[in-house]
RNA sequence: CGCGGGGUGGAGCAGUCAGGAAGCUCGUCGGGCUCAUAACCCGAAGGUCGCAGGUUCAAAUCCUGCCCCCGCAACCA
């Protein structure tokens, strides 16, 4: 679809994030992402529409609000305001913000419902599945633990029908096809492009988009016992916002603009099943759909348990905001997944941002300080100009376009080791020795004050605070923000005061703060201990309540349906009993062999993955949000008799 | 045969789609300079581009097989 654009409008959007998590780095990227893309489009003179938001019905919501006995709207009253007030520390420029479940959203959810009814591109039928009746979800066959049970409760799953209302995307794949392939560029980076491709080219159902099994979600109009499905719902905000029910002509102006940035995760909803949908309402198809990446966290998959989650509102307050931001979008080819380390990110404050970028701004307004009494002098700018700016604002654009804002900072960085070099070749401290020389250092100060100028307006986007502050030291009036790169003019800076040179990034010493970071660990993991969990006391007949005797492991083997769980033969002297034991992950079958045990044997037979296990063999693990991480088992220390009582 | 990403000098990565003398950042070593935040500038050392085979005048790049990491598998950027 050919929406017709006017080249100056620019409309960008996150996802909108769901509002039961807690913001990490992943959220603080893409919106730094959209931010800097944002501001960088503004000084490229578009009208720009930035948007976000928050994603706020659904099932979690539902099920987190009953167990703090409030309703699902004050709990996301409550807690979208985590989201906006990130985006604050995060110096986000958004113009919006919408929540899902604000009146102009529900409306225009409705009305699209409705109107895909009316057209036929929504008809009611069946969904079928496996259910976890507790849980109140469905599990796809694909992540069903064994034997049909909930990969979540472990209990087992019934199939469940319901009625659904479903959406005929399928009609519309051929036409999507097509237009990907007339515009392959709607897909970035482009190795996603292959993946939906593909994706689209096999067999795309059509998608469930009520359901009957809960209640907090946007009332299907005319059949109250529906609600949308969230994907539906969420997706259509990107509409909502621009006005797609309430001001048409807003909405015609923005729309045919519209990018949405989303992680690799969300890439089917955004390419296929969103344009499906846009396909179906006759609208233009996004401009572009960008994914980035992952974050990992020192190499490592970043999750609760691990409890290396990276909080965005901490690094901002110990390495402070422009340095966040610049290294998210220095650090990794957009795109591509990376590797979050704050000794990575302590390098990159030290050599781009100390080093090269605030060090040249503070030996060039020194030296203007003293050799020209802090006022730029008027020289010849044509030396100095080409050799330090080649091509840089052409290049920096070109990587913007696409998205590559690492290339972009490249850029920008090799802009600036220019005009370092530039120092060491013109030598201004042994031209300022020599009266005759005066005009040719008077051309060296403007040309690195012209530099310094410009590297505020390029380094802006990104790092909007510090160009503020580059900005007031080199003596201008005005914000950086709200200039235009394209009216830049090299040496009209000539006759400016600058202000006094400030440090503009303090060098961190890597010595000392691996030493403070040490001991930080040590005063946590110190503070962790007296937090260990006790259960209630007992009475000491509760104990001997439990039966436990030394027994033998005289085989143990695997069962095939199981991940976890190993089954065990074990001797007790006076009888033979039948174990199952959750330590696959911890032992091989050999190591187990021969291993003398503690075994709980009053315990309860339980079936076990098909499997009677008569008793509980004893070990002792290091837990970590209740999954064993490493585990150790209880045996007996010295030679005594199997059988023998434990207590 | 579930899907995807990856294995390139000490570390982290680009380059692979469109084959043509192996590049960037950090670190290390040597030098320069002294305006500056022990900074900046120059130079050097260091890689059989996971393994094996194939195509080609030419392969990190294309093809085949294998090994090893890491994610995902309907709601976590």
């Amino acid at each position: 679809m050919d929406g017709k654009t006017s080249e100056k409008v620019f409309y960008i959007t996150t996802p909108i994030y769901y509002v039961n998590d807690i913001p990490h780095i992943g959220h603080a990227y893409t919106t730094i992402a959209c931010d800097t893309m944002s501001r960088y489009k503004r000084m490229k003179g578009f009208d720009v529409h930035f948007l976000t938001g928050t994603d706020e019905h659904g099932q979690k919501i539902q099920a987190a609000a009953e167990k703090q006995g409030i309703t699902p709207q004050a709990l996301v009253d409550k807690i979208h305001l985590n989201f906006k007030e990130l985006w604050k520390v995060l110096n986000i420029s958004n113009d919006d913000f919408i929540r899902t479940t604000e009146d102009r959203h529900i409306r225009v959810v409705q009305a699209i419902f409705k109107k895909l009814m009316e057209q036929g591109d929504i008809y009611k039928g069946t969904y079928e599945g496996h259910y976890c009746v507790p849980c109140e979800t469905y599990v796809p066959e694909s992540s069903m633990g064994p034997n049909q049970t909930c990969p979540d409760c472990g209990r087992p799953l019934t199939m469940m029908k319901e009625e659904s209302y479903f959406f005929r995307g399928s009609k519309y794949v051929p036409q999507l096809i097509e237009h990907y392939e007339k515009h392959p560029e709607a897909i970035l980076p482009h190795i996603r492009y292959n993946e939906v491709m593909s994706f689209l080219r096999g067999e795309v159902r059509d998608q469930s988009v009520s359901r009957t099994t809960l209640k907090w979600g946007i009332p299907v109009p005319g059949d109250e016992k529906h609600v949308v499905y969230v994907w539906f719902d969420a997706l259509i905000n990107y509409a909502t916002a621009v006005g797609y029910l309430d001001a048409p002509e807003e909405f015609r102006h923005y729309w045919p603009a519209v990018r949405h940035m989303v992680g690799k995760d969300i890439i089917r909803f955004h390419c296929v099943i969103w344009p499906l949908m846009l396909l179906a309402l006759g609208l233009p198809l996004p401009q572009s759909v960008i994914a980035h990446g992952w974050w990992t966290v020192d190499g490592e998959k970043m999750s609760k348990s691990k409890g290396n989650v990276v909080d965005p509102f901490k690094m901002v307050k110990d390495y402070g905001l422009d340095p966040f931001r610049y290294f998210l979008l220095r650090e990794v080819p957009f795109g591509n997944d990376g590797d979050f380390s704050e000794a990575a990110l302590v390098g990159r404050i030290n050599s781009d941002l100390a080093n090269d970028l605030g060090n040249l701004l503070n030996r060039t307004l020194q030296m203007i300080e003293s050799y020209r009494g802090g006022v730029v002098p008027e020289g010849n700018n044509e030396s100095g100009k080409s050799n330090i700016m080649g091509s840089v604002l052409e290049n920096v654009d070109s990587a913007m376009e696409s998205f590559a804002f690492d290339d972009a900072m490249k850029e920008i960085w090799a802009f600036i080791g220019r005009a370092n070099k530039y120092i060491d070749e013109t030598m201004p401290w042994k031209l300022a020795k020599e009266p005759d020389k005066a005009a040719e250092l008077d051309a060296v100060l403007m040309n690195l004050y012209e530099a310094l100028r410009l590297a505020a307006l390029l380094v802006a986007p990104v790092v909007p605070q510090t160009a503020q502050r580059m900005w007031a030291q080199l003596g201008l009036e005005g914000d950086p923000l709200k200039m235009l790169y394209d009216k830049f003019s090299w040496g009209e800076g000539a006759g400016t005061k600058i202000r006094k040179a400030e440090v503009l990034f303090p060098r961190i010493d890597v010595k000392e703060w691996q030493k403070a970071k040490e001991e930080k660990k040590k005063m946590e993991e110190g503070n962790k201990a007296p937090a260990m969990e006790h259960e209630a006391e007992i009475e000491i007949d509760a104990f001997k309540a439990v039966e436990m005797r030394v027994a033998q492991i005289v085989k143990a083997e695997e069962i095939p349906k199981s991940r976890k769980l190993y089954k065990l033969e074990v001797d007790l002297g006076y009888e033979k009993r039948t174990v199952c034991s959750g330590i696959k992950a911890f032992f091989t079958t050999e190591e187990l062999k021969g291993k003398r045990v503690i075994l709980v044997t009053n315990l309860k037979p339980a079936k076990l993955c098909g499997i009677e296990s008569n008793g509980m063999i004893l070990a002792a693990a290091v837990k970590v949000d209740g999954n064993a991480e490493s585990l150790t088992l209880v045996t007996p220390d010295g030679d005594i008799p199997l059988g023998s009582r434990v207590s």
